[in-house]
DNA sequence: TAAGATTGACAAATCAATCTTT
DNA sequence: AAAGATTGATTTGTCAATCTTA
């Protein structure tokens, strides 16, 4: 996986190619991988001060989102962010904990709960939101992308998302 | 963070204008992340079975391709993963038992270690870079892209990952 | 049988502190 | 004082097992 750049010369690029490795690949994966990684830092950077992780964040952000509707369920609200219910269960109570968040029983549903943000955990949710859009560095990276740059990013990864999950 | 692409119709975006929420970041960010996320677990996916994670891959394969030049000191290969010496130091010492890299002393630097694959471990890593290649989702995925679209994220990407780092 | 949720055991990452060498 | 490397404490995530309800 991780190779600099200006390593793909002729000379190892014949050697994989006999080996039946595709070399064109891995420079795109490292930096898919590092934007990842680089801008999750980035954000939780950005959370700590409010006393969340990004982690914390994605939850309540999700939570707000949706509850614009109808206060989402927690394995629903799992799917959305990919993790485990154990996951989503250890964060939950970290946030009720911190009065951040409620478990609200369904009535329709005696296992499930619906999730809602206290009055203090959308103020500290906003809060967070806002800071992201001022000092995240991946924000200001990203506007800096011509018009069509970042049109073209966001739908190219959106297809590439779609195609692997 | 984690919103729905479908939810930011006109009515919550004036209110998040309002609290000066610049809430057209949030789905690249999020897709971002996701696609972050899923490469991830993919490429674990395809590791897994070597007996590696993918962070011992990234190692692995970092020594690999640097050390057709010079084997790496376990310093520069931490900058170049973007971890701290202490994981660094941690993965190492787990591959070393395994009898996939070997520590050697830095003869002109008595605090340093270079690092380099031993037979197993260069049989090993290749392995998995054809099993990646294979049976990754991400390449599949990627390769269905247009030419011009493959070009422009990688292009994308690696001027988004040079402005955040 | 399967789904929602929780718990405990285990693996991995981060951080601070430490040791040696420069 | 600063850099390379290591260790231990804390946190976080993953996995398997469990409990209750559908």
């Amino acid at each position: 996986m991780a190779e600099q750049p200006d390593k793909t010369n002729a000379a190892p690029r014949a050697y994989y190619d006999e080996l039946d490795i595709d070399v064109g690949m891995f420079p795109v994966m490292w930096s898919a991988m590092t934007v990842g990684h680089l801008l999750a830092t980035d954000l939780d950077r950005v959370c700590r001060p409010h006393g969340l992780s990004i982690a914390d964040a994605n939850v309540m952000g999700a939570i707000r989102f949706v509850q614009e509707s109808k206060p989402p369920r927690a394995a629903d609200l799992a799917l959305t962010l990919r993790v485990s219910n154990a996951v989503l269960s250890t964060r939950v109570a970290k946030l009720e904990g911190k009065g951040l968040l409620l478990r609200i029983p369904d009535p329709t549903d005696k296992r499930a709960f619906s999730l809602k943000l206290t009055k203090t955990g959308e103020e500290m949710i906003l809060a967070v939101l806002s800071g992201i859009g001022k000092r995240a560095r991946f924000v200001r990276s990203y506007k800096r992308l011509s018009e069509q740059d970042q049109q073209s990013l966001m739908r190219i990864l959106t297809e590439l998302q779609n195609r692997m999950e």
